[in-house]
DNA sequence: GTAGATGCAAACGCTTTGCCGCTTA
DNA sequence: TAAGCGGCAAAGCGTTTGCATCTAC
């Protein structure tokens, strides 16, 4: 609830408070089009364009990650969360941050003579609300 | 060795046979420029669209998967290849398959509410070759 | 007042599709 | 020889960019 208050870029607009707050108020990674519909509920007008725009911005500024699942569209979620996955529920199609690492390896290890410095996992299933 | 002998479509031609022989030849999903890049070396002249239209023909025949990393085109490899993993070496860039599963979660287990059935798993580092 | 930011529409790159000639069976 | 298939070029679609207007500072 801090960090999205720096000013991005040079000036401080509502469209921009508008998406990072959609960003830091997510439980998931969002896409572009869900940023846009969210945020254009905030601001009066909101084209397309200003959310790539901005999106771009705080990828470059580090602010952001990109999250990408199979044959969808990119998704975007804050980068401070630290060490997590993601679970996409087969029923409603949302992704949700999992804080829990179901992961056996510990980093800079070997793997079948593969230095493994890093990983990502997403996991598929149902949601609570789903099952 | 012996799947992709059957008949691709209706007819059998050169064009669809490279396309084959290049995925199956394969240590990792290939992107389709990979692929066209690959099996032009193989026939005459090959366009774009073929490829295209030849991996979407397998896709739904079901006979390679897509394989998607962050940021990049997406991969397709063999779908036969039963349970593994990939690893993208931050050196060369070159997506490799894993046959270990470094997951410590069995199927069908519950993880903070959410019932997981499936799941994806990417390693980041360096191959053998690079480091 | 001035430079940065927005919105619109045009441009762009990758993927798909239409069309016609070629090739397989 | 008939219909599937491939190549080419046009069309689509999501993303990026140019430009004129607006606005934060």
């Amino acid at each position: 609830m801090e960090d999205h208050d720096d000013k991005l870029g040079q000036r401080r607009t509502s469209q921009r408070d508008a998406i990072q707050q959609v960003i830091v108020d997510s439980d998931g990674p969002l896409t572009v089009d869900d940023i846009h519909a969210r945020a254009a509920a905030a601001v009066g007008t909101l084209g397309i364009a200003t959310v790539y725009r901005t999106v771009k911005l705080l990828m470059t500024e580090g602010r952001i990650h990109s999250v990408s699942l199979p044959d969808q569209p990119l998704r975007y979620e804050q980068a401070d969360l630290g060490h997590h996955h993601h679970f996409q529920c087969r029923g409603c199609g949302q992704v949700y941050d999992l804080e829990e690492c179901p992961m056996a390896l510990p980093k800079n290890r070997e793997l079948a003579g593969f230095l493994v410095e890093d990983h990502d996992v997403t996991l598929y299933g149902r949601c609570p609300q789903c099952h």
